[in-house]
Formats: structure tokens, sequence, C-alpha cells
DNA sequence: GGACAATGGTAGACACTGTCAACAGCGCAG
DNA sequence: CTGCGCTGTTGACAGTGTCTACCATTGTCC
């Protein structure tokens, strides 16, 4: 409980709090050691006491941030129903992509630091895909509990690659030089996480508002999957 | 033709050259203004008469990797089949993504300099998207010429996602610490590429090879679309 | 031919970055 | 008290993008 210690831990916080703020406002690129430092009125070396380099620090914050982002994921609402539990989930994503874009970007836009120095990082990057294979897994009902994990690997595998082609080109700014048909912006979601749905043989079913998408499935369960 | 205008010319030219090297052997954040008139043996300061800035010179860069890809994705078999044209263009794209990773994050993965200030980079950017949607659109048949923007324009940007969102997820490495199910990561393309199919409710018949993933579809052209 | 402006290239600054190295204050173990 | 380790400071160094001032060559108009 020395004060030293304490300090040093506080300074440690401080900085990655100041550069998660930096970064939440201006992205990573603006990110600067010397900036984290005046923003906390100490000399522009003091945060290399506590992050061996700019990377260092990046691994570290990109890992809290996959911690957020697990949370988030996980406080989508259960409805116990695999399917809608699954829909959910790709809402929450987009929805986190959405409102801390930036923060986003960190994590799944940027060239990732040497993986094999920031072990933690990749433990909770893994940790957020395994909740998106529990979700896959779940569909395949009580009885499957020994689903074909390759399936479920691809499954999650195009589920992840839709939402995030879909994630990272929203916020390009882009789209909005692509003149697409009225409507199909707003209704961009709802429509990827139906077709989502066909694409593993199920309905995803996308949250019932702005319907336009919805052709006709909703519950073709048909497939064997 | 004046010696003068060649050699300005031939600056210029060399500096998007030297550039693309540059980018093509250790990416774009390792690219500098300096760097390339280094390389050409000039002051460092020359290539600024021909690039108001480094984004300037970046924008071009980019400009010219969205006509190579244009012709890379042009370049691809025709069958006449529009199913399988459009399967061979997602293929293509990937192809574009896994031989040019850097030049693909480039396009996609950088975030763009001011678009009012490059239009051009966005004329051919849209260009690009624009193949995808007459691909898209041939699907709905002939008879169907006046098919629906608003649906085509869906489905482009689904596939459009799905495409993106695998071809950066496969560059970047965290993909080897998801411990996939064996021949998981072998059979990404053709199964993403079904899976594309099932969300147009159309397959898109992924190249023969490898056809684990091939559950059952192939021409499962039952759904109307 | 000769004045002149434009064009393309050079050289030197400035502010900024990440990072290395040497140094200073502090708390604590011996 | 002495010494050591941790934390922080200061000062460098090499690198960056970009501004400004300068120089050389060229083509144009009188």
């Amino acid at each position: 409980m020395t004060k030293t210690r304490d300090q040093a831990a506080s300074l440690k916080e401080a900085c990655v709090q100041a550069a998660r703020e930096v970064i939440a406002e201006s992205g990573v690129e603006n990110l600067s050691m010397r900036d984290v430092a005046r923003k906390l009125g100490v000399s522009h070396q003091a945060p290399y006491r506590h992050f061996e380099s700019r990377d260092h620090l990046l691994a570290e914050i990109m890992q809290r941030c996959f911690v957020d982002f697990g949370h988030h994921l996980d406080q989508r609402p259960r409805s116990g129903n695999p399917e809608a539990d699954l829909g959910a989930m790709g809402q929450a994503y987009l929805d986190y992509a959405q409102r801390k874009p930036l923060e986003y970007r960190l994590m799944f836009g940027t060239p990732w630091p040497e993986p094999a120095q920031h072990q933690e990082l990749v433990r909770h990057a893994v940790h957020a895909f395994n909740m998106l294979r529990a979700g896959v897994r779940s569909l395949h009902g009580v009885d499957a509990d020994d689903a074909q994990p390759t399936q479920v690997d691809h499954q999650a595998m195009f589920i992840w690659s839709a939402l995030h082609g879909m994630a990272s080109i929203t916020q390009a700014n882009v789209m909005q030089h692509l003149s697409l048909a009225s409507g199909v912006e707003e209704d961009l979601r709802s429509d990827i996480l139906t077709r989502i749905g066909l694409g593993l043989r199920w309905s995803v079913a996308p949250d019932a508002s702005a319907g336009s998408a919805a052709k006709s499935p909703r519950s073709s369960k048909k497939a064997r999957a």
C-alpha cells in the first residue's frame, strides 16, 4: 500500500486511460506516447517505465477493448431461443462497431503487433471468438451436443466474416459514394442478418423493425444443417 | 516531347512506382516521402513538386490499385453462366486479397484520405463495386432486366461484406490462434462462397476443388430470390 | 537577342515522433 | 548508513512531413 506503488499503478492505469481517450477521439494513428505523457503532466519518458514500447501500450489497450467487446456481446438479451440469441449477438456486434468505431478499428482493422509478444491480447481475442462459436454450437440443438466442430467453425467463420465485412465497410466513408438504391442503407443490418441466417441454412431473425428485407424466411428451419 | 516535360512526368511516375514497391514490400505505414526520394536519388523535397502531400501520393497509388483490382476481376474466366461467373468473381476477389495482401489492405483497410479531395480515387473504387453490381444483376436473368435495384444492392453489399470480411480476417495473423477444427482453414474459401450463394438464395458454386463444404447445394435454384 | 515568368529540383529549417542513455529522488533491505 | 531497485526526469539522436527560400533550366513574348 506504499504510496509509491500506488502511484506507479496509478500512472500505468492513467496512461491506459488517457491513451484510450485519445484513441476513442481521434484514432490509433493519432496516438503518441508523448501525447499521453503531456496529457498526464509527466515527462515524455515516464510512460516507458510501464510500457516497453508504443506497441506494448497499444497491445494493452487492444486487450481491454476485447474485454469490453466481450462484455458487450455478453450483455445482449437472452431469450433462450438459440436462433434469436445468435441474431442478437450479431446485432450486438454491429452495435459495438457502430458506437465505438475507433475502438473497433483498433481491434479489427489495425495490423497487430507481434502476437507472440502479446499472448494475453490473443487470449482475449480468441475468447470473443469462442463466444460466437458457442452461439453457433447451441444452434445445433441439445441432442447434437457433439455437433461437427468442423461445421461449427465454418459457420462461425462465415458469420464473423459477414459481420466484420459489414462493420468495416460501413465505417469507411465510401458507402456514401456508391449511390445505393434508396432504403438500402437503412435496412443493411437486418438484410445482412437475414442473409447470414440463410447462409447458415437457418434464419437468424433480425429484430422486427424495418423488415423490408424479410422476403419470407423467419424460421425456415427445414434445412438439416 | 521536351526533355524537361519528359523528366517531370518520369519523376512523377518514378515516385508512384517506387512508392508502390515500398508498399508492396513493407506496407503503407512504412512508406515515407523521404524514402521514395532517396530511392530515386533526388532531394527529399523533389516529390513534393508532383504531389501536394503524402496523402495525395497515397491517393494516387490507391487509385491505381483499384484499377489493377478491377482488371483482375475482369480477367476472370467467363462461362456465360451468371451463377458461375459471380462465383468466379468471388474467387478472383479473394485471390487478389491473398496474392497482394498489402495492396488489398491499402485499398480496403486503410483510413481513406478526405474523399472530396480525391474524386478520381472514389470513381475507380465505385467502378469496382459496380462490377459486382453488374454480376449480381445478371443473376436475375434476362427478363428481370429491371431487377429491383434495392434487392440488387442488398445482395451486392452482402457479397462484398462476406468477401471483404473473409479477406481481412484471413490476412490478420489471428486465425492461427483460433484452433479451428482440422480442415476448416483449407476449405474456408469454398465454404464461404457456398454460404454466400445460400445467402443470395442462389448457389454461387465454388470451384470444384476441395469440396468438403458442399453438403448438397450446388444448384439449389429453387428459391425465387 | 534579351527580359521574364514558370517549372522542377535543392537545401535548410521547424515541429513532431519513438526510443536510447545517463542521471536524480525515493523506499526499503542489509 | 550504505547500497540497490524502482520511478521519474532530462537530454540526446535519428527519423518523419512539410514550410520557406533559393537556384537552374526552359519556353515565351517583345
